[in-house]
DNA sequence: GCCAACGTTGGC
DNA sequence: GCCAACGTTGGC
């Protein structure tokens, strides 16, 4: 069993989205080193933390898990989709998605901030590969992560 | 296959 | 809104 850090907008597709829908694609992923962990790696029951970007507090929010393993992202064929790739062949498409399921939304946020200043999560990739939106997680760093999400702010 | 220009991500 | 980091594109 592997572990993930997967980022999201809230404004586009939040934890309590997640929570609402109980199951979702991970769809409109455009950048090829994700698209290879989603394709080759990313396996059924891998746990994944859910992260807000690109909003006011930056942080980790909750926790899935794989469900369907990697297949073709529909959202590269469509023409009014944002993801739309007129160059992915149909009979070989480039893009992937892979399917998960809420597990839960953590009593409190992990703010990439709170990240930043834990020594024990220096190493995460979230802090030294920007701009890549599937993250590798070590089970120690996850393990730490939920921990802190269920404890009261220090 | 190099690399400059350009585009995107995402924290601040 | 700025801008650093870095991925992608395309001319050569």
């Amino acid at each position: 069993m592997a572990c993930w850090l997967f980022k999201t907008e809230p404004d586009t597709y939040s934890i309590d989205d997640l929570k609402r829908e109980k199951t979702t694609h991970w769809d409109g992923i455009r950048n090829y080193q994700a698209r290879n962990r989603l394709r080759d790696e990313i396996k059924p029951g891998d746990q994944v933390l859910i992260y807000h970007s690109s909003c006011k507090q930056p942080a980790v929010v909750g926790l899935a898990e794989i469900t369907r393993g990697a297949h073709p992202d529909p959202s590269q064929f469509d023409p009014q989709s944002s993801g739309h790739d007129a160059k992915s062949d149909p009979g070989n498409p480039r893009w992937v998605q892979v399917s998960l399921r809420f597990r839960q939304k953590f009593a409190r946020e992990v703010s990439l901030r709170e990240i930043r200043q834990d020594k024990t999560l220096q190493d995460m990739e979230l802090l030294h590969r920007p701009r890549l939106s599937v993250q590798q997680v070590s089970p120690g760093e996850l393990d730490h992560i939920i921990n802190l999400a269920t404890q009261e702010r220090p």
